[in-house]
DNA sequence: TTATCATATAATGATATACTTATATATACA
DNA sequence: TGTATATATAAGTATATCATTATATGATAA
């Protein structure tokens, strides 16, 4: 068998319940491809900023996404470097790109750009 | 990018809140390499008789697994027809193997063998 | 400063989850 | 038959989860 790095089963239990959350789950595969900022994420699931804000806490919690300030916004990023990473990613790699709510942000004007 | 089938965020999310217990996970991880019946993962859990079965059940209700009844036994294994099977396959590649129980069991002399 | 905007946290409530105990069903065997 | 064994289902309960509303914090801009 090719290298695997090997999860314990209470770790990878854990970090599927988290994942098996639709809007957390829709999250993580959007930051693989975006930075986002939490109030793109409220109005791209039409969810509450405090649902928001303990959806990505949970995955802060585990250390899956990262958070980064930029001036007034704290823009989330997936953590690349997560020992689980490689689950994660071949997880990830199953589901379809998110791209129209990307592109539903842009058209609005809502999508949130720092320089 | 390798074809890989697309799975519905719906049911990704569904699929992965089930495997997101530890129980779940382990036996499909075990069923990945065994058929079992429901009184050897009482045995390896330590779980009451019931509680097996409402995880099984669970596993069954979305076709992760199939069962089959051998005399008074009835044996579970996994369903590699799932339409979902590669997601999960790769998934139970980043587990570790669950030889310890299977040997335990044996040792103990409660593993069911039906000829 | 003070007001505003973005985000986090706390408290609360409704629903889901994972056990338990009790009981039903189905097969095997004497 | 009748009893034992394997499994499933039902009902009940404790806890977890995910939303809500209210409030706190922290940065920006007037």
């Amino acid at each position: 068998m090719i290298e695997t790095e090997l999860i314990d089963m209470q770790r990878a239990s854990q970090l599927l319940k988290l994942l098996g959350d639709k809007t957390r789950l829709t999250m993580m595969k959007l930051l693989q491809s975006h930075e986002c900022c939490v109030c793109e994420f409220v109005e791209i699931f039409n969810m509450s900023q405090p649902a928001i804000s303990q959806h990505l806490r949970k995955l802060k919690d585990i250390e899956l996404v990262k958070e980064q300030r930029k001036g007034q916004w704290i823009f989330y990023s997936i953590n690349k470097g997560h020992e689980d990473y490689p689950l994660i990613q071949s997880i990830l790699g199953h589901l379809p790109e998110q791209k129209d709510s990307i592109a539903e942000l842009e058209a609005q004007g809502l999508r949130i750009c720092c320089k």
